[in-house]
DNA sequence: ATTGGGCAAATCGTATGCAATCTTGGCATT
DNA sequence: AATGCCAAGATTGCATACGATTTGCCCAAT
């Protein structure tokens, strides 16, 4: 099987090239493609594969590979190699109860800072989720899933400590993940609406309001998904623990 | 200047070197040395040393020194190498505004889970924290600071949730590197009772208490810090952002 | 005395080679 | 037909080599 076909490329800045390492650049690059699926949970990604897509060595391949592994994008094995994560039923729950009690934190620190210039970003944000909305297809919905957790992303950004931020960055990509497995198919809908409740409070300065919000938002996530037992993947799934 | 004198060897249990990778090993005992201060910050990791003190190659040492680049305990600059974090008091201030918003949710989920046999671990952990306190010396300080961070990261295992864990991991590593910059020198013996009060709370099954209790420790950890202006490290450092 | 240029040493970034380990396919045996 | 075994191929773990970049030093010129 070749993963190449299933890669962006151009979806690195090309100034990351000259001030940034290159292996943060493949970092991004795949990324982008595991948390809107491109690449199915359980693909295995050869350092020899990934090196040669891009056209550098194993050595920087391994550090790409390494990151994503630190992040929990990605499984490796002794010996075995590097595998998209297929997050657990339990670390689905595990990543939704990090955020509900991070990303409250987050609302009532960006609604203290939050400015108007923040706030037409962030309706200009909505207003490219809606548009995948009413699109239809696979592509669109990897949109819609990537442009949803871009809002959550935008608001630790504003909130303006730099740790929740990288912190949000590793839930919201697991999110991602966990939603395209577990998510049941016609209802990812309903965040929507709710993004735009949650920056009306903020717009109204109402930190309390937007960070209830906020928890149901989550709330609904998570009950979208089906968490009941693993999918059918069958026995060896089914062999390691949780 | 050398810093093999400040790595203790030992440090790490033996049987991670057979199940783990090496570079796992490597980067513990330098996180160890680290948090509590072996190796002071702004202190150069290079690799060729760090290899050649752990006896491997640099690309081991270097997987190393990535990872602890990752958790912030080392900084790196391109072509230059790694450096022991200095973190600047914003970093601080971050670093514990994201502890009040995540260990009031960790001593929730432990009150739920905790059993009486981690009860008693956490006593006789409280006990050793009791006999460094009593101690002089800057030996017994650095064990404190430790000890204190270890109850904070036991709270966490037990509150079950493996990605809040490693959140911990982090902060309390970083945070220990604060303390130890930017700690006012008698005071830092203020933490014991607290802790032995929210364990208290713990055992009557109080999570609401307890975590209002772990909160105002917090608070007190961060009043006991002197996070005015920057240390004069001068002009590097005043010129950089923060 | 100070400044500027240039060479040398040190260190990092990266590629590649070799050994160890794992997987896979085929063959013999039951 | 199913199981166990073994060898070939593939892939990772690690060490080392080489080029690139930075730093520090020396010396000449002003």
């Amino acid at each position: 099987m070749n993963i190449s076909e299933k890669i962006n490329f151009t979806d690195t800045a090309p100034e990351d090239r000259s001030q940034e390492d290159r292996s943060m650049a493949i970092r991004e690059s795949l990324r982008n493609a595991i948390i809107d699926r491109r690449l199915a949970p359980g693909t295995k990604l050869s350092e020899s594969e990934v090196g040669s897509l891009f056209d550098v060595s194993r050595t920087v391949a391994r550090a790409a590979l390494q990151m994503l592994a630190f992040e929990g994008l990605v499984k490796t094995e002794r010996n075995r190699g590097a595998f998209v994560s297929n997050p657990s039923p339990e670390e689905a729950r595990q990543i939704f109860a990090s955020r509900r009690l991070i990303e409250p934190g987050i609302v009532a620190a960006a609604v203290e800072r939050i400015t108007p210039e923040d706030i037409s970003r962030f309706r200009r944000q909505l207003d490219e989720e809606q548009r995948y909305l009413n699109e239809r297809g696979p592509a669109a919905r990897r949109a819609e899933i990537k442009a949803s957790g871009d809002f959550h992303l935008m608001l630790a950004s504003v909130a303006g400590n730099v740790i929740l931020q990288r912190f949000m960055d590793e839930l919201v990509a697991r999110s991602s993940l966990v939603i395209a497995l577990y998510g049941r198919s016609g209802v990812s809908s309903c965040g929507h609406s709710e993004h735009t409740a949650v920056l009306d409070a903020l717009e109204k300065g109402d930190g309390e309001r937007a960070a209830r919000l906020m928890i149901h938002h989550i709330d609904h996530i998570e009950a979208d998904l089906d968490l009941q037992l693993k999918q059918g993947s069958g026995l060896k799934d089914a062999l390691s623990l949780a």
